[in-house]
RNA sequence: GCCGCGAUGGCGGAAUUGGUAGACGCGCCGGACUUAAAAUCCGGUGAUAGCGAUAUCUUGAGGGUUCGAUUCCCUCUCGCGGUACCA
């Protein structure tokens, strides 16, 4: 039993003092860029589940390192946010203090694991210096138009007294507190990331290194939907409703047309609409749902019709009702859309309960008339001159008559919203804009960046729409960097995913005060070659991130159009009990008590030994004692002035090249137990824990990724002066991968029957006449005719009889 | 509903991508050491039958392709993640 509270503080000392992980930015050397989505550190501190990934990207940076790479393996803190803001309200406190404090904690708990991370690199999103740069590039985004002020409803948390993003709302509800979120009008910022859709979708084509499910989920979240625009004149008007379909084929089939209640067009035909009064109502009772009550899919659907009203079907000049219903959404497509009962579902509902005429426009491919509502392609019937023709050609034929016609026109629509940007909260970047009478909105000068965030006596929202920066009057109002007249400053500031949406190109060149990041310096260690994070980042942070990178490599900060390389997610660490941990449960391990009983290398190796890396995994204290009896197993190896043996040797080469490999492929769990085999092995009966210095040497290289502080140890007792993790690593022999004798696998039928040993290599005649001559195989062969012989060299002969 | 992933011993999982299923670890059983226990070491451990060699069955269920399927194809069940009146 080795001391590991002792090893382990005497070599983290060792590292500082020989500043053995100072990243350099030297040139000659490959660079490779390995990146930890960076922690928000919050008060309760890491528990044992959030260094998996970090663990598992130190293995991988100290492998590069061995290799001869020049190895960036960069930490910082993504310290807005909401957490600190919501205990400075409660404690009275700055939010800076307690994320200083919270700081220190996740600093010294991440330093008790070992980690290869250079600490004059340390960034911090809250930090002046760093969110100059945040600043910085939204003013470029200002400049460019891609940042614009609007007033629509946007989703409103009443709990966090804030406007969210689309991507802050998960299932109606406010992403960090659960409550239902509701529509608010309120004026704000928005950037257009909808400009970018289409390149933020075609270009996941060129990051084959990315896992397909978090691409598959980022496409989901652009949405992107082909279809045609399509003009209902409204009768006895100069009025049109413009509608967005994907199934012009089925037009012919249109009964109706619906406009989503907050459709602008509702106020413009109001001196027409008959029962004026009880539309009205019908909107207002809308208004007051909040989004999860509005989207609940088991609900009835509801709408009114617009007495009074006919639109007009372009296609055959059929008259058709207009209805107001809340199953139409204002805020995708043009917020109408013309219903066809007989090939909508939704349509179809509202139909029947509203007692619509379902008219059919197509049916299946091989078959007479469907029944109900049939929604897939077909051949169109019904349809003038279009009858007869399948939903794909009638698609596109329809649409070049409409654009003949002027009636409409092709047109692609996508899910994904442009990002509501500004927060009605304390803790965050100042949008640098100012607002002047004379002049409009105008960014603030490079040169006066940063806009800091002044200190507030209170950090409660003020649930008004304003910020609580708002009522500090010296702060508010300024000069307008125009006309020097009386300006105002914006007092929203912006969310969340503000600074994490660059960070990684901070680290390249951390304390620049002139630039985002050095040229130069950007186009050696640009993109990251491996980035690690949770899942849950798939369509909020990365598709941030991708945009900002697309923007800031537009206006040729940045070398290349995509900024991650490869992505690999980190599978959850459970609780003993199966649930997530959590405080809530009582299940939360803490990673100081596990150092402390079991060490740090014991901690990692379990880590990555629980099962496959992106997989979730619940903590096993069994298993961590299982990992420390590894270690101690390996402290007791001994070294002599022995000679090996071949089979030995053969085993250690082996060893190198499933290590080297699994850890480039994040296989850690069998890479570890590979080198269990190989442990056992030299515990075996051939060597009883005792082998030559070179194979010692050899074995300390291999295990020194997992476990730095015991391996450093054993390597100075060992009488290397230099650490570990300054000599290169091991390349693996093919001579010595080879076995002299191999075991042939016998089959009857396909059915193992018995197994041979044979040299390697033995051609197929010399095995097949010691198969047909053992006496097991001689046994199933008896009266029995051989059909054929099937051989596959070094592996196995089936014997197919009848 | 749609998209993606998964299901292998008592448990976590492995299987060179169609070639000896169950590596490695945990747990359990037996033994050694010990006055005893822990630790450590040695042996065993998918199920069924048999003293045994061995035989039969076995990778969520059912079918198919193949000399041979955990692996490929079809149908289904369950679980996980994402997403959703997106027209």
């Amino acid at each position: 039993m080795y001391d590991h509270k002792i090893i382990e503080k005497k070599w983290q000392k060792i590292w500082q003092e020989t500043e053995l992980y100072k990243t350099s930015n030297d040139a000659t050397k490959p660079k490779y860029y390995i990146l930890d989505m960076f922690p928000y550190p919050s008060g309760a501190g890491l528990h044992v589940g959030h260094p998996k990934g970090y663990i598992a990207t130190d293995i991988l940076a100290r492998l590069k390192m061995m290799q001869g790479f020049n190895v960036l393996h960069p930490i910082g803190w993504d310290a807005f946010g909401l957490p600190a803001e919501n205990y400075a309200i409660k404690t009275k406190t700055h939010p800076r203090v307690a994320t200083e404090k919270n700081i220190a904690v996740y600093k010294e708990q991440l330093e008790m694991l070992g980690f290869t991370y250079d600490w004059s690199r340390e960034i911090d999103t809250t930090d002046p210096a760093y969110y100059k740069w945040t600043q910085w590039a939204f003013i470029q985004m200002f400049k460019k138009g891609l940042v614009f002020q609007s007033s629509e409803p946007i989703n409103w948390c009443p709990s966090c007294k804030t406007g969210l993003s689309n991507e802050d709302v998960e299932d109606g509800a406010c992403e960090r507190c659960g409550t239902p979120v509701e529509q608010k009008p309120l004026p704000q910022w928005v950037i257009k990331i909808t400009d970018y859709a289409q390149r933020l979708l075609d270009d996941l084509e060129k990051l084959p290194h990315w896992e397909d499910s978090i691409k598959d989920m980022q496409r989901n979240w652009i949405g992107r939907s082909e279809g045609a625009e399509i003009d209902f004149k409204i009768k006895d008007s100069d009025v049109t409703i413009r509608v967005f379909t994907t199934r012009v084929d089925t037009i012919f089939g249109c009964t109706y047309v619906v406009l989503a209640p907050e459709n602008s067009l509702i106020e413009e035909l109001k001196a027409k609409i008959v029962n004026l009064a009880a539309v009205n109502e019908y909107c207002e009772s809308v208004k007051n749902k909040t989004t999860l009550e509005r989207t609940d899919l088991n609900k009835d659907k509801s709408g009114v019709l617009l007495q009074g009203l006919k639109a007009i079907n372009p296609f055959n000049g059929e008259e058709a009702d207009i209805f107001a219903a809340d199953y139409v959404l204002n805020s995708y497509g043009t917020g109408a859309v013309m219903a066809v009962p007989a090939h909508d579902e939704r349509d179809f509902a509202f139909a029947e309960k509203y007692n619509i005429h379902v008219k059919t426009s197509i049916r299946p491919e091989n078959d007479g008339l469907a029944l109900g509502c049939f929604t897939e392609d077909g051949v169109l019937v019904n349809s003038g001159e279009f009858t007869g023709l399948k939903s794909d050609v009638a698609r596109q034929n329809m649409i070049t008559w409409l654009e003949k016609n002027n009636y409409g026109s092709r047109k692609i629509n996508f899910k994904i919203k442009d990002w509501v940007f500004s927060r009605q909260r304390y803790w965050g970047e100042p949008i640098p804009l100012i607002h002047c009478e004379k002049c409009g909105v105008v960014a603030v000068p490079e040169d006066q960046l940063p806009v800091t965030l002044p200190d507030v006596e209170s950090y409660e929202p003020t649930g008004n729409g304003e910020s609580p920066l708002a009522g500090i009057a010296d702060w508010v109002n300024t000069t307008c960097p125009n006309c020097g007249g009386a300006g105002r400053r914006e007092t929203n500031t912006m969310p969340q995913w503000a600074g994490s949406s660059w960070y990684y190109l901070r680290y390249i060149d951390p304390k620049n005060d002139s630039a985002l990041v050095d040229k130069d310096l950007e186009k050696y260690w640009s993109p990251v070659d491996f980035y690690v994070g949770g899942a849950e980042h798939a369509t909020r942070h990365l598709i941030y991130a991708r945009f900002w990178h697309k923007f800031l490599f537009d206006i040729g900060v940045v070398s290349h159009d995509e900024p991650f390389t490869r992505l690999q997610h980190v599978g959850l660490i459970m609780g003993e009990d199966g649930q997530k941990m959590s405080k809530r449960w009582g299940n939360v391990i803490n990673p100081n008590d596990i150092v402390e009983q079991f060490g740090a290398d014991a901690l990692r190796i379990y880590e990555m030994f629980m099962g496959p890396f992106s997989q979730a995994a619940a903590w096993n204290s069994g298993g961590l004692s299982g990992t420390r009896k590894f270690l101690d197993r390996i402290d007791a190896i001994t070294f002599s002035d022995r000679v090996d043996g071949r089979a030995l040797n053969g085993s250690f080469h082996k060893t190198i090249k499933k290590v080297g490999e699994d850890i480039a492929d994040f296989k850690f769990n069998t890479a570890i137990s590979s080198l269990m085999i190989l442990i056992n092995e030299i515990y075996g009966p051939d060597n009883k824990g005792d082998i030559s210095k070179t194979n010692y040497i050899l074995l300390l290289q291999l295990l020194a990724p997992f476990t730095p502080h015991l391996v450093e140890e054993l390597w100075a007792r060992a009488g290397e002066a230099n650490s570990v993790f300054k000599s290169t690593w091991p390349t693996y022999s093919q001579e010595l991968l080879r076995d002299d004798n191999i075991s042939l696998a016998v089959q009857i039928n396909g059915k193992l029957r018995t197994t041979i040993d044979l040299p390697t290599d033995t051609p197929e005649d010399v095995a097949k006449s010691a198969v047909l001559a053992n006496e097991i195989i001689q046994k199933w062969l008896e009266d029995k005719e051989i059909v054929k012989i099937i051989f596959v060299p070094n592996k196995l002969m089936n014997i197919v009889i009848k």
